[in-house]
DNA sequence: CCGACAACCTGTGAGC
DNA sequence: TGCTCACAGGTTGTCG
């Protein structure tokens, strides 16, 4: 489900819910994410005031001071399927309703992913030094990504751009969806070896990223199957696009075929005309 | 170092 | 209606 603007979707809805605010209690019901969620997790967060809630590409980082006066965070991640959402306490969990953090404003933050391929983790102290984050390449949305950037990243990659572009030690948080929208946008083969993307395409492309993943997070994210809001709200940038999911819909700049295939497992989306080779 | 591929898991829709 | 198969927003680990 959810990529970068998902994901900020997501953190803007919950922030002005909990932070600041004290959890009264945490409630795990699965702990067969992708990796298992701590043992203890919910001890240690009972009592604990979340300071802010932040992203860092694909992940949600809940700022924690503890009861006991140590800072760490809880990193959630929304899989392919997660979705994060404000319940009140008369909301019933159902199936695949994983994990609760109850605030004592009366919320209740839920993780429901049924294919689990979620995360909920804990790190002490400093929340970049968790190996999943410590490896994660520059946040797209800022001065740290530029074509400069992303030109240095693919000149030792053969691998075809759309890969690398999803590459999360490249740039942080860029799925499918918006590789392959980005792409559109910015001219380029999906195919084209990374290595042989010119310096001007990188910027290009880095700024059709750039736009694309802001026009997205500002429709409120893309909803897809049943992905809404914390607010229980759809996004609408699904109506926007270009390319993904259009495969025999005529391009919408030049009226040529949309076409499909696979790039590692993954559908690929493009103009053969706007996007040639 | 790089790339290809399988793996983790459930739900849904298409086709028969 | 019901079965089987392919596929879905992501990431990691293994192997060559």
């Amino acid at each position: 489900m959810p990529e970068l603007p998902e994901v900020e979707t997501t953190r803007r809805g919950l922030a002005p819910s909990v932070e600041r605010q004290r959890v009264l209690r945490a409630v795990v019901r699965h702990r067969g994410l992708r990796q298992p969620v701590p043992r203890g997790l919910e001890r240690r967060l009972t009592g604990a005031q979340v300071r802010t809630l932040s992203r860092r590409g694909k992940y949600l980082l809940f700022d924690c001071v503890l009861e006991n006066g140590n800072a760490g965070t809880l990193l959630v991640h929304l899989g392919m399927s997660g979705r994060l959402w404000l319940v009140d306490a008369s909301t019933p969990p159902e199936k695949h309703d994983h994990f609760d953090l109850e605030f004592d404003n009366g919320c209740i933050v839920r993780l429901r992913d049924p294919r689990r391929f979620g995360l909920v983790l804990w790190q002490a102290g400093d929340a970049f030094q968790h190996p999943l984050l410590a490896a994660i390449g520059p946040e797209p949305l800022t001065a740290a990504f530029d074509g400069a950037v992303l030109h240095r990243a693919t000149r030792r990659r053969s691998a075809a751009i759309k890969l690398v572009i999803m590459d999360s030690h490249v740039v942080a948080g860029v799925g499918n969806i918006y590789a392959n929208e980005a792409l559109f946008s910015a001219g380029i083969d999906p195919r084209t070896p990374a290595q042989r993307v010119s310096r001007a395409r990188c910027d290009a492309l880095a700024a059709a990223i750039k736009q694309t993943l802001e026009r997205a997070i500002n429709a409120g994210g893309s909803t897809l199957r049943d992905y809404v809001g914390s607010d229980g709200r759809a996004g609408y940038f699904q109506d926007q696009f270009l390319v993904y999911g259009r495969a025999g819909q005529p391009c919408t700049r030049c009226a040529a075929i949309i076409r499909e295939l696979r790039q590692a497992q993954r559908a690929t989306c493009y103009c053969p005309v706007c996007q040639p080779r």
